[in-house]
DNA sequence: ATGGAAATGTCACATTAGTTTCATGTAATG
DNA sequence: CATTACATGAAACTAATGTGACATTTCCAT
């Protein structure tokens, strides 16, 4: 793999240094900008695959970016990982809700901090616009916004869609109500566990109006959650 | 969620009461040890699930049995956290070299490390990932949480499932029902030590499914509990 | 704006699965 | 052969999930 672009938006150098020297050992590329605008021009420019944002900025808080990013559809999805102080919970939240995809507070382990980083890219890269994703005659097409089954269209929610979506990427995977409001929902969201539950069974309705077959393909992990298992499907 | 198990590792006891106050009040169980051996006894015998390793220690510093634990597969990926007196950098660098996940040095703020010492078991229990655990024709998949026998799943519950991966992580060793309750269970839990026994039960029961040898992989150690022991499989 | 349809999240209750305990049978041990 | 430890089935209990209904919100087309 050729190695990801990181933009570090920090005002103080000694941070920067400190940031590129951890960034460079873990194969990371590593830009750098003082405030918002040139950060906002780097990443016109640069296209970096992550962007790890400070908090307190000259000129702009780090929010102002953030916000300007989550708006305009060719960054949407560029993820932003904040940096703040530890003294300000608040911001965290804030950022939080505007969009920010995870954050950490200083002082941090850069070995945190890179797995973190691994572990967001490894989450958003996995998407992938224009295809679909198939499993039998099961279609679910990505940017049309559709699922076929059997080539006719199946009536669903965006949830169920986001659900699918999510299940039919990662297959054969227990995963748990958090991870799955986590990495359906977004991390910031406060719902209860138990709404997964009615999400999955308006899905699974969904699927079987098809064949009773694609119903199964969700199945219940009693304890732990759900998992999507093409494996034992059997379909000509 | 059961209680994580955290391992206090200094020859202070007035600091390892401190940490056993505050950990306990964010609800892990504290384990201690006052020396390497001790703490490298406490290890494999209770299977802690993060270490906080103190630097200066008598009889061998703590680098030593960071880099013992390194080494061992077993301990490989437990997450340890190095507690260093004052702002020793030359420490703290070469403690990350030989694998410590993070540091704090003292004196800090409890509540800190609480907070590093979640977001290091996040990390690291996310990342077991991938793994599969075999013996012949048993495989033991971690992330969709099923059990195949020659491919075909086994029907078994939460607990059972819990049973085999403790065993077949553990294999060639006799435990007690308590040594069972412990580390399957969790601590805490009150239940009768025959309840072990019916588990035990069902879960032979399940792997007999199967081919009847592999029911007789767990095996009975009268007068002591139980023996998971692939050692004496045979299969064609 | 505004009425209405669609989507969402929450709750209460039904249903099912899983766990623990207990009573009793059976095998090992000295 | 008496004693102890383990195996086993089933009952009682506990916990997790399924499901329908409803209140609320969002999103459009008027």
């Amino acid at each position: 793999m050729t190695s990801k672009k990181v933009l570090v938006v920090d005002d103080e150098s000694s941070i920067r240094e400190m940031l590129r020297l951890a960034l460079e050992i873990s194969d990371f590329e590593c830009l750098e900008a003082r405030d918002i605008h040139e950060a906002y021009r780097v990443i016109t420019d640069d296209a970096p695959d992550i962007v790890l944002l400070d908090w307190m900025l000259p000129g702009g808080s780090g929010i102002e970016l953030l916000r300007r990013l989550k708006k305009e559809e060719a960054t949407q999805s560029l993820p932003v990982i904040m940096l703040t102080a530890k003294t300000h919970e608040d911001n965290v939240i804030q950022g939080l809700e505007v969009g920010a995809d995870d954050y950490m507070t200083k002082p941090f382990a850069p070995k945190e901090l890179i797995a973190r980083m691994k572990a967001l890219l490894r989450r958003t890269s996995s998407d992938q616009a224009g295809s679909a994703l198939k499993v039998g005659d099961l279609v679910l097409e990505i940017d049309s916004r559709r699922v076929l089954l059997e080539n006719k269209p199946l009536e669903m929610g965006p949830t169920e869609f986001k659900l699918l979506h999510f299940f039919m990427a990662n297959p054969e995977r227990a995963y748990s109500r958090t991870q799955l409001l986590d990495r359906v929902w977004g991390a910031n969201v406060y719902v209860e566990e138990r709404t997964v539950d009615v999400h999955i069974r308006r899905l699974r309705k969904a699927l079987q109006a098809g064949s009773a077959v694609y119903a199964d393909l969700i199945q219940t992990v009693r304890g732990t959650g759900y998992r999507f298992s093409p494996r034992d499907l059997s379909v000509s």
